[in-house]
DNA sequence: GAGTGCCT
DNA sequence: TCGC
């Protein structure tokens, strides 16, 4: 596990091949079964309705939506109105192996990056608590990831994220600024139509 | 009031 | 919460 410096950050740590191969897979099968339940769905931005380029889907207790009214936590899909399915055991593991003193993860937000897709810079904070980190996992093909401070004006840097690869956001970095410049289409072979997916764990509410 | 989009 |  590495601290990643920039902007004086403490809590921004990097854990490059967290999971295995054969990890990815399980992990992987374990995100089928969730999207099989609680289809991806294509996000819009408040007020403008722009569409996301990313899909996505959840698990938890809570899950993640943008729609034309607000960002917000919301414990049933928005498309078939049922209850999220349950965070995946070994995405549980993870969390109390990085957060061992964090309550529970509440959301898991599953992001689909088509080869084109992006995310821009933004912070984590639709959630009433910041005490507990927030957990990524990166699956499929390798990202370009930018990380900057908690101001939006604070300098940035890019790295790589590849399959397996875990950040956590804790602490000093709780809310720094983050995003997904880029996809490096055709880099991983776990996902057979290329493209990556990015598994989000998150305490949202005071336990 | 818009907003993790914006432009290549 | 804030470049718009």
């Amino acid at each position: 596990m590495h601290t990643i410096a920039i902007n004086g950050l403490t809590g921004l740590k990097y854990l490059p091949q967290c999971f295995d191969k054969t990890a990815q897979e399980d992990l992987l099968a374990d995100v089928r079964e969730v999207v099989a339940a609680a289809p991806l769905f294509q996000p819009v931005m408040p007020n403008t309705g722009k569409p996301f380029s990313v899909r996505m889907s959840n698990c938890g207790p809570l899950g993640w939506v943008s729609d034309i009214n607000s960002y917000r936590y919301q414990p049933n899909h928005p498309e078939t109105g049922l209850m999220w399915p349950a965070i995946p055991a070994r995405l549980l593991e993870l969390w109390k192996a990085v957060a061992p003193d964090a309550p529970e993860p509440e959301a898991c937000l599953i992001n689909f990056y088509e080869p084109t897709a992006r995310m821009g810079l933004h912070q984590d904070r639709d959630e009433a608590m910041f005490e507990a980190p927030v957990v990524s996992v990166s699956l499929g093909d390798t990202a370009t990831f930018r990380v900057g401070g908690t101001n939006r004006k604070d300098p940035t840097k890019s790295f790589r994220l590849s399959s397996g690869d875990v950040v956590v956001l804790g602490g000093d970095a709780r809310l720094a600024y983050h995003g997904i410049d880029r996809i490096l289409s055709g880099t991983s072979k776990l996902l057979k139509n290329g493209g990556r997916i990015n598994l989000t764990l998150r305490r949202v509410t005071a336990p």
